[in-house]
Formats: structure tokens, C-alpha cells, sequence
DNA sequence: CTTTCGTCGGACAGTCTGTATTTCGATGCA
DNA sequence: TGCATCGAAATACAGACTGTCCGACGAAAG
């Protein structure tokens, strides 16, 4: 039934959001301190100090809280940033900087990404919509970019907008960073410059 | 107590030799027919028309199934071809071949490879070493590649053969690959013009 | 004071990996 | 033929984990 009564919530409200905080800091924390292991429900209580049972209350599942981790990365973890960095007048600076930016963004969160990233290819439910909504707001960012290089004449001859908007999504993806960034652990500003190097060679006409 | 009796194997050996096989193109079927679910240990008996348990004593464990299954790939995968096809005397035809056989190989395998490079990610000893020896090799050949590049006068000026080692390392790696396979759903051909392309621009002195 | 509801604690079912044990039956040897 | 061997089946079991349910407590809100 109904509740019979109206009900405005002020300090409740405010402590359940920092429960809510508590958890997902948690999490955060369980992927830093230990990232091979994998993320389990009853250790992430017990760091946030909170019942099991309240993490399911908050947020549904073990689905649910890793996808509101990623929607915590979207609006707090400086992605908007990235996109905003390609939306300069000159394009061909924007894509530099957008790389550099990029890259910085990535190394500051790469434990938390890596394995969210992972989650997402082999379980896609896991995770599947938040990463996806990353991953869609990046492509629609770097096919834009291409079209502005195209527009402003940037490009190589005999590369369409399509084929660019190709190239910079892979140059601006994570795993291109993290090839990179672990796999030959080179450190973030190497990988800022070799990945903004690689995709002007690619993309640009060779003059300037 | 040790055997009593002497016992050469022939048609036992062969039989066993048989089950095994079974369980691998069992997990290969897993892989291929539904990727997004996980294989657990029964759907796989059930495929190989096998007891669990079996599977346990043939293999040990779930992380030595996947290792196996790695080293299948490794030695029938093709792994070896692209190898070869770097070591081709022109060191720049070398680069294009390279890339070209890479990415139809992994195309040809992309489920099966997507599911181990991503657990191998999220869990290191899961799908044991074999991940880490694939890519060892590779990290190996692409080094060499860059060198040889380097000897041949092939090399961009202001670009160290240990640079050109990372951008190749990055552009034959199966994420570069299914980046643009999967997730911008490019044919397997479009994608080894993309990458050469790119990489003989990022890698290589402008003129020829 | 009463109602509401966030949180707790625990019990419980279901799934999965991994282990141990027993049994069956075909193969190999004398 | 008779006996030893060993691959495989079948099953029960322990342990870890996710997810659900329910009852209870206590502080905030009316």
C-alpha cells in the first residue's frame, strides 16, 4: 500500500548518499590496493564498513554497482574534458591536445578503467551500458574531429573523414594508452607524445 | 607403491590423446557459438560428451583448460607465420606482410583470442603464462622489426628504433586490431590496409 | 508519540570451482 | 585366459561467491 503519510527527506537523504559514497570509494579502493584480484561484494562492505545486505539495497546487484561506478567516472572522472579539449577553432591542435588530455585522463584512473574495460568485453551485461555510453560519447567526439580536419583541409590526401575518424578512435581508446602505458611501461608523457605523433603522421598532410 | 609391471601405451595413449581434444574444441564451441557468456567447467563436459571430473584430471584445473587452450593456439594458431613473414629481408615489405597476416589471423580467431586477452587482463593467473609467451614473442619480432627498420635507413629522422618498437608493438597487437573490427565493425581486409597504412606512416621516411 | 525507512544481521538457495573416492571397463601383458 | 593397469564416469562434498528474503533496530520526520 501506499504510505499514508507525507514524507520529505533532508538529513536521511543526505546520509544515504554518503553511505552511497562510502561504497563506491570502496570500490575504488579494491581496484587500486589490489587489482589482480578480483572485486568481491563482502570485501567491498566490509571496507566501506557497511552491511552486505545494504550494498544490494543501494544498488540491485553486483551489476548495479559497477555501473554506477562507471557513471561516477563519467560525470566526475574529467571524460567531458576530453571532449571538450577536440572542440577548439583549429582542429589539428585540438587533436594533439585531445591526446595529451586523453592520455593524462587515463593514467590518473588506469587501475579502475583497466579492469572496468575488461569487465565490459567479457561479461557484457556486467557493464556493458556504462562503457558503452563512454565508449559511444568518445566515437561521436572523434568522428566529429575528423570531419573537422577534413573540413579544414588537414587531412592526408586520399583519406576520407570515415577512414580518420577510424584512426583517431583507436589512437584515443584506452587500450591503445595502456599498450603502451604498461605493456612497455613507459611513462605517461612518452605515451602522450608517441600516441599524438603516431595519429598526426597518420592522419595530417606531412607539411607544417 | 610404483607399478609392478611394465605398460607401454598405444591405443590407450591415442584414445586419451582423443578427449583431450574433445575438451579443447569443446571450449573453442563455448567461445565461438556464445561469447558473451562465460564457460564454466559443466557446459564444456556436456559439449565434449565428458565428466566433469575428467576435465579435472586431463587438466588439472580451470586456469590449466585455458592455458592448454592457449598453447593450442600458439603452435596451430598461426602465431609462428607472422613471425616469419617479418623476416623477410625488406624490412619495410616486411612491416605491411607482418601486419597484413597479424590481422587476419586474429580475425580469423577473434572470439576465442578477445576471451583470453581479456581474462588474462583481469586475472593474471587465470589463463596461466600462455598469454604472457604469445605476446612476448611479438614484443620480441616487433623489436626486431624496429631495429632492422632502423639499419635499412627506413625510419622516420628523429624517430629511435625504440620508439618505432612501441608504435609497432601497438600496431599489431590484437586491441589495435579488434578496435577496428569490432568496435567500428570494419572487414578484416579494410582493417590491415587501416593499420598498415598507419603504421607505415607513423614508422617510415616519407619518400617511396 | 507514531510513522517511515535506511541499515543491519543472518538465514537461505543457487551456482561455480576444486577435491576425493569409488567403480567400471577396455587395454596391455604374461 | 587371467590378471594388472589406467582412463574415465559418477558422485558426494567443501568452499567461495552472488542474490534474495525477512525481522529488528534506531534515528529522522511528521
Amino acid at each position: 500500500m501506499p504510505p499514508t503519510r507525507k514524507y520529505e527527506q533532508r538529513l536521511r537523504a543526505k546520509a544515504a548518499d554518503q553511505t552511497r559514497r562510502r561504497i563506491l570509494d570502496a570500490v575504488y579502493q579494491c581496484l587500486i590496493e589490489t587489482p589482480s584480484e578480483q572485486v568481491g561484494m563482502d570485501k567491498v562492505a566490509k571496507l566501506a564498513e557497511v552491511s552486505r545486505s545494504t550494498i544490494y539495497t543501494v544498488f540491485g546487484s553486483r551489476a548495479g554497482l559497477f555501473d554506477a561506478l562507471g557513471m561516477d567516472l563519467l560525470h566526475h572522472g574529467g571524460f567531458t574534458d576530453m571532449v571538450n579539449a577536440v572542440l577548439q577553432p583549429d582542429a589539428r591542435r585540438g587533436l594533439r591536445e585531445g591526446i595529451t588530455g586523453n592520455v593524462h585522463m587515463y593514467a590518473a584512473r588506469r587501475d579502475v578503467l583497466r579492469t572496468l574495460y575488461s569487465m565490459a568485453q567479457l561479461d557484457a551485461d556486467a557493464v556493458g551500458g556504462t562503457v558503452r555510453r563512454l565508449e559511444d560519447g568518445r566515437a561521436r567526439g572523434m568522428n566529429d574531429l575528423a570531419q573537422r580536419l577534413h573540413d579544414q583541409g588537414a587531412l592526408r590526401d586520399q583519406l576520407t573523414a570515415d577512414h580518420a575518424g577510424h584512426l583517431l578512435w583507436l589512437h584515443t581508446s584506452f587500450d591503445a594508452f595502456d599498450l603502451l602505458f604498461s605493456g612497455r611501461s613507459l611513462p605517461a608523457d612518452t605515451v602522450a607524445t608517441l600516441l599524438a605523433d603516431a595519429a598526426e603522421h597518420a592522419l595530417c598532410r606531412p607539411g607544417t
